[in-house]
DNA sequence: TTAGGTTAATCAATCGATTGATTGAGTCAA
DNA sequence: TTGACTCAATCAATCGATTGATTAACCTAA
């Protein structure tokens, strides 16, 4: 009947969601374990005891983020395939929604209220600071982060631009992801450059300017309307 | 006659250089001072009697990368304005040739041997490294740094696409941008995904790709033979 | 029910190593 | 001699990691 006082994996789980945040925030080599254990309110010799070393926290960090996944586009509907009817008209919404729900994914709640979003945000930061120098032994996490997104886009392009070679449609997928990432990644910068940054508020801006961008860069302009 | 013993500016010399490197495959916290010196071949007490202390080793590092800068984008032909005659096409060419000279730039000379561009390549993956955080008090540098290639295609978008409002020029800019630093950052990834890297040897295919979807999204497709 | 034993979880204290920084003596050309 | 330069030695602070002790919950034989 009594409050039941700290159970052993809820400390785990603290120490995790701190390394998470102070790791996404600061980089490995940014961080000790005492702030770590200090945010998570944990001794640091915890950090031993049950990830047995930082580097061991760090992994555990990943695989969290990792099983914990996402699901933003897993909630998406699947790319048609080429055969499907009307797969052309289902691959544009989809490369739409696809692009638009990945930039509300990387923009989700900068609120510093106490959204359970707060981690999907540096979760963000996280893989984008792994993505930039994957650490050998690393790498599956990564990848298995990594390839659903670039699965997803490809299989749109692949019913969008079938005429294109595999390598060609690479690039174009690849030109796609580079503007959604920019506009999170270089959020600092672009404030710099031009006053304010773009915010949670831009997202449905952001997401058009890059699918009008990109549906023309495709070669698909003629679908657009209202566009030179 | 004598071989002349390192004069002293020599030593703060191979200090810096040693520190741009270090610097910016490991970051700020990922490398000792004794580390730095020890590459430079200097005594580790000199960073603080040059520098006054590994913040200022940095800060020089940094002032020292953007006084040497890389002049490709200087080297450029200005791009024209409004009112010129022909503006059109000679803005066309700047943007083209804008997207090959900074890819160039970006894939720069990776090879072991004592090219005197290692450290520019080494000085692109610094600037991402701090583009990505820019830290308060170094942020004149930064923006020192950058703003001449957001001004050039900023200048070059004005003439191309008069019509659009500032913000969606710079909307457009960022597109562009996103691409030509997207294929650099991501290397890692991008070889991880597709199998193999894009290297120097790719260059002209990424800027062909990255100019003919980009003049696609600016919405002057119809400038471009051939494509669809 | 109770006493004795086992376990996982947590703690303060401490380890050796490394960090950035300081010192004072030394070198050498002017 | 002076002043710019360089060095080995050393500083306090902090790093990640280890230790032994303590706690609380559970299990089990009496």
């Amino acid at each position: 009947m009594k409050p039941p006082p700290d159970s052993s994996q809820d400390t785990r789980q603290r120490l995790l969601e701190a390394a998470v945040l102070l790791f996404a925030q600061k980089g490995f080599d940014g961080v000790g374990i005492r702030e770590i254990s200090q945010k998570a309110q944990a001794n640091s010799a915890l950090v031993q005891y049950y990830f047995g070393s930082k580097e061991g926290l760090y992994l555990a960090a990943m695989s969290f983020l990792f099983d914990q996944g996402i699901d933003s586009v897993a909630a998406l509907p699947a790319p048609p395939s080429l055969d499907e009817p009307e797969a052309f008209a289902k691959a544009l919404d989809c490369l739409k929604g696809y692009i638009h729900a990945f930039l509300e994914e990387l923009f989700a709640c900068h609120d510093p209220a106490k959204c359970s979003r707060e981690l999907q945000s540096a979760a963000h930061l996280f893989w984008t600071r792994e993505l930039m120098e994957p650490a050998a032994g690393r790498v599956d996490i990564i990848l298995g982060h990594v390839r659903p997104y670039a699965d997803y886009l490809a299989a749109c392009i692949r019913v969008l631009r079938p005429d294109l070679a595999e390598d060609a449609q690479f690039l174009m997928g690849s030109s796609i992801h580079a503007q959604i990432m920019f506009f999170h990644r270089d959020m600092s910068m672009i404030s710099l450059l031009r006053g304010s940054a773009y915010g949670p508020q831009d997202v449905g801006t952001l997401a058009t300017h890059i699918s009008d961008f990109s549906l023309r860069g495709l070669g698909l302009g003629n679908t657009l309307q209202g566009v030179q």
